[in-house]
DNA sequence: TCTGGGGTCCTAGGACCC
DNA sequence: TCTGGGGTCCTAGGACCC
């Protein structure tokens, strides 16, 4: 038995534990950079807003229905997540947190629906994060559960497909593509053969499926038919890749900018590939122009370089990406993105030194690094920075609705008045 | 002025090995 | 008429997820 908890309109439910005038009002939170809407409130989906429609394309509406707008606040929901999944952690005895605002979970000897409802008033009281509990056999129809506990608000957020004798009918009523594994293009293949439920899906054979969504697709139709081939994955693995990337706030021309966000996305990135104990022996550095202002000239290219040997020595990274940029940089063109790729990537213990290299992570490198990590995550990004990464940064993101940290930083912490 | 930022897995085909 | 058989590794591309 399974179950996924999933925080419902998460980003939004963020920023209204907060701000409490914000509840039964339209909110949105934008995208990185301001750029498309990611998270919306039930009201605003009422009012017909998509998911991942452009802002500038939202203005009249959001002037119209007085629609609340924010930014994304990374460092806020990263920690209400932490929360929510400290609380879940508690509740079960094993867990897999699957994205910031989704976890599985093995419900305990309890009578599930119960157990269920038990979730998801806790998490609320705790966290304020309002939660939706689909359980299920398998992984995939949990995460079908989940979805018709919140379409349906007389199951009060918890939908227990075991309890249900009318399973056929249920999966009658739900689109083959809102089934976790088929996404737009499997959707697409499905209804030009008559697919169209998740039910047909389930009935569909064996070797059809095989065929035409490899052995990802059957296992999908094996979880729908109740056969678990999921399973908890309870210790993520050490990530094989790690990008760091950003849009810019405004379009960027000038390489000396370009080198500056280069070398604070390296900055980023070594971050990450320290935080997992891993060494990179692979980057990677690409640009790209506005693909969508059609008139302007594009350009965008990438290149790799592998390291003699394996590193995760920021000074290192830094110098060698901005290399990287200048081999592809070009003049003349509006840059509007730049990002940064880590791959081959082995455990520090494991890096093979270049016999024949002087540049080889050490002893001193590392506890360098360490340091630098250290004092960043007491006293807050940023405190120690590189040069190279530029002190005014006018190529920055947009973030024009951001609100506080209120959980993380002492000066933005909520202010109670009597 | 204006459209995000991460990741994973699977397969086919080619190079290469004995 | 008939040109082996079995493997590994790598890459690119395509699908998916949040």
């Amino acid at each position: 038995m399974y179950a996924l908890v999933d925080c419902n309109n998460f980003y939004v439910s963020c920023e209204r534990v907060f701000d409490p005038s914000l509840r039964n009002r339209p909110v949105v939170v934008l995208s990185n950079n301001d750029g498309n809407a990611v998270a919306r409130s039930n009201e605003a989906k009422e009012l017909g807003i998509p998911f991942g429609a452009p802002f500038h394309s939202l203005k009249g509406r959001i002037r119209e229905h007085n629609i609340a707008v924010f930014s994304s606040n990374y460092t806020l929901y990263g920690d209400m997540s932490r929360r929510v999944m400290d609380v879940l952690g508690g509740l079960s005895p094993e867990m897999e947190i699957y994205s910031i605002d989704e976890a599985f979970l093995r419900p305990g000897r309890r009578r599930h629906s119960e157990w269920g409802r038990e979730v998801r008033e806790t998490v609320l009281q705790w966290t304020g994060i309002p939660v939706s509990v689909g359980l299920a056999p398998t992984k995939t129809l949990a995460k079908l559960a989940s979805r018709l506990a919140k379409k349906d608000p007389a199951c009060c957020g918890v939908f227990n497909m075991d309890a249900r004798p009318d399973i056929d009918s249920i999966l009658d009523g739900a689109d083959a593509g809102d089934v976790w594994g088929v996404g737009r293009q499997y959707s697409d293949l499905l209804r030009r053969h008559g697919i169209c439920s998740a039910r047909q899906l389930r009935d569909a054979p064996d070797r059809w499926v095989k065929k035409k969504m490899t052995i990802t697709g059957l296992r999908t139709v094996y979880e729908l038919r109740g056969v678990p081939c999921i399973s908890l994955d309870e210790m993520p693995g050490t990530k094989k890749a790690i990008v760091s990337s950003r849009s810019f706030g405004r379009p960027v021309t000038d390489e000396a900018e370009l080198r500056e966000a280069v070398a604070a996305y390296v900055t980023r990135g070594a971050e990450k590939l320290r935080g997992q104990g891993s060494a990179a022996s692979c980057v990677t550095v690409f640009i790209t122009t506005n693909p969508f202002r059609k008139e302007d000239p594009q350009y965008s290219n990438s290149v790799s370089y592998s390291l003699p040997s394996p590193s995760s020595y920021t000074p290192r990274l830094i110098h060698c990406a901005l290399r990287l940029l200048g081999v592809i940089f070009r003049q003349g063109y509006s840059y509007k993105k730049a990002g940064v790729m880590f791959t081959g990537i082995v455990p520090v213990e494991d890096a093979q030194p270049d016999l024949f290299s002087r540049h080889r992570d050490t002893e001193k490198t590392r506890s360098l690094m360490s340091t630098v990590d250290h004092v960043n995550a007491a006293m807050g990004r940023g405190t120690i920075s590189f040069a190279s990464e530029g002190r005014t940064r006018p190529w920055q993101m947009r973030r024009a609705f951001l609100s506080s940290r209120y959980t993380t930083h002492w000066k933005e912490i909520p202010v109670v008045r009597a």
